[in-house]
DNA sequence: GCGCCTTTGAAGTCT
DNA sequence: AGACTTCAAAGGCGC
């Protein structure tokens, strides 16, 4: 698998949490020659990938063009910019003078400026928490901040982009919690004897974060409930309070049995999220332009079409992100030195195994059905109305699906709107814009940007990123030949 | 109101 | 060790 590039500031760092962050190989068959384009950079598949990035470049550019506010800052809760911004930008501003004025696309855009986007995220993030003087009184006492912007005079570019946790702890106003929060957030490190050992960093951490640390002591970060003033309470945009239910009054609470209780504060506990991986960042930032550019709001679609963009990135680019997530897990290590990813299985979901089990016996189940028709699991709806949820084949009573899916593909297609061979699954879902079906050599005149906004790749061999649903139909075909 | 969908990546679990 | 599973975000949608 191919590594980042030490000289590009990325894993090869010696800090490395011992996570690969490494540009992970794309899964179709055009991996090798993404590869050997990017690696040669040269020839017809080098132009190759660079329309690619053009197209992408293009979509975003438009999207900004369009007003559509920053994509971080769409990301970000809505009315935090105000002083937090403003702070930000002046760090930004001492930091990085020469770059702040420029949007993180145009760091996308122009390879020169690969790193403005360190600038304005990564960069800028941390150094704002290495640097960012802390309020006066070593936090204790921060001077009230007036009301500097609103969102509509805060241009969206002007606000440096940054990944959640860098943002949050930067934030004199970090993302607002819920209006409650100071009676449901229970912090875990509070419920663990050790305080020292979670929010207030260890003294190692401390060496490395000298200034965060007393910018986390911040009073306005303080939670309401817990230990009042300590300065292991921390609100943080990974930490949710559990599920909207209402404590119980004290006197019910007083009838629950010391196990109940415990096992109702073991439920309570908020959950600390995990931090967001390369191309979750990548996500949070690109969603509102792809939302603008689309129309789209269905995020099932959004994802894909993001996902087709993250393939669409170029190595340099996609490293910045992978940058991005490792430090997101450096601090959120730092943060939470006892969390592991473990604490949360279970709590999201509870889509067991018994109930994939289930699934699984199904012999009508979708993936029952896909796997018996060749079907790709993951991107291929199983029948004619390209259900996932469940197989149109199947038939009550009959218990498994009568016949094989005809090589047609225009039976995996509702009437009228016949699959394309290679068509990315997206454009398979029920109520994707009609306009984006139009060939992506030739995109629909009704919506230009559409094509580049879904980065819709140019025909040609070269470019088939969905190889899954290629390998699946050499599936089907060979299904078809077996049946036969 | 909960869970699914959909994406990729990280990390945990299982075989 | 490798395969598999879960969860991160997001918002519409189905039940």
């Amino acid at each position: 698998m191919p590594q980042l590039d030490s000289g590009g500031g990325g894993a090869g760092g010696g800090d490395d949490l011992g996570a690969p962050d490494e540009l992970l190989a794309f899964q179709d068959e055009g991996e090798e020659q993404d590869d050997k384009s990017r690696d040669s950079a040269a020839g017809p598949e080098r132009d190759l990938a660079e329309l690619k990035s053009s197209l992408v470049n293009e979509s975003e550019g438009a999207a900004g063009g369009a007003g559509v506010p920053g994509a971080g800052a769409g990301a970000r809760g809505e009315a935090e910019v105000g002083a937090e911004a403003l702070g930000r930008e002046h760090a930004s501003q001492r930091l990085f003078p020469d770059k702040l004025p420029e949007s993180l696309e145009d760091g996308l855009k122009a390879p020169e400026c690969a790193s403005g986007m360190y600038k304005d995220t990564v960069y800028s993030a941390f150094n704002l928490l290495m640097h960012y003087p802390p309020p006066s009184g070593a936090g204790q006492h921060p001077q009230p901040q007036p009301p500097l912007h609103n969102k509509a005079s805060q241009p969206a570019h002007s606000v440096p982009q940054l990944s959640p946790l860098y943002e949050h702890f930067s934030s004199p106003h970090p993302t607002p919690a819920p209006a409650d929060i100071s009676q449901k957030q229970v912090h875990r490190p509070l419920q663990t004897p050790d305080l020292s050992g979670f929010y207030s960093l260890t003294s190692g951490s401390m060496g490395q974060l000298p200034h965060t640390v007393s910018w986390f002591t911040h009073p306005s970060l303080m939670l309401g409930s817990g230990v009042p003033g300590h300065p292991a309470a921390i609100p943080h945009p990974a930490i949710v309070p559990p599920s909207g239910k209402q404590e119980l009054q004290p006197y019910d609470r007083s009838l629950k049995t010391q196990a109940e209780s415990k096992a109702e504060k073991e439920a309570k506990k908020p959950t600390i999220k995990k931090p967001l991986n390369a191309f979750m960042l990548y996500m949070k930032e690109m969603r509102a332009k792809v939302i603008a550019e689309c129309t789209l709001k269905e995020s099932a679609a959004i994802n894909q079409i993001l996902g087709r963009r993250w393939h669409a990135l170029s190595r340099e680019e996609q490293a910045k992100y992978y940058e991005l997530a490792r430090k997101e897990r450096q601090l959120h290590m730092q943060l939470y030195p006892g969390w592991s990813a473990r604490d949360n299985y279970g709590k999201k979901k509870r889509r067991s195994r018994e109930k994939h089990q289930e699934s699984n016996t199904d012999p009508g189940s979708p993936k029952k059905c896909r796997a018996r028709f060749g079907l790709n699991q993951q991107t291929d709806w199983c029948g004619p109305c390209r259900r996932k949820k469940k197989c149109i084949r199947y038939l009550p009573g009959e218990g498994r699906c009568p016949s094989p899916v005809p090589s047609d593909d225009s039976a995996l297609g509702c009437p009228g709107s016949p699959a394309p061979q290679d068509s990315p699954s997206y454009l398979l879902l029920p109520h994707f814009p009609t306009e984006l079906l139009a060939s992506p050599a030739e995109p629909a005149p009704t919506s230009p940007g559409l094509s580049a906004a879904l980065s819709l790749p140019a025909p040609g061999p070269q470019q088939t990123p969905h190889s899954v649903l290629q390998s699946t139909q050499l599936q089907r075909q060979e299904s078809q030949r077996q049946a036969a």
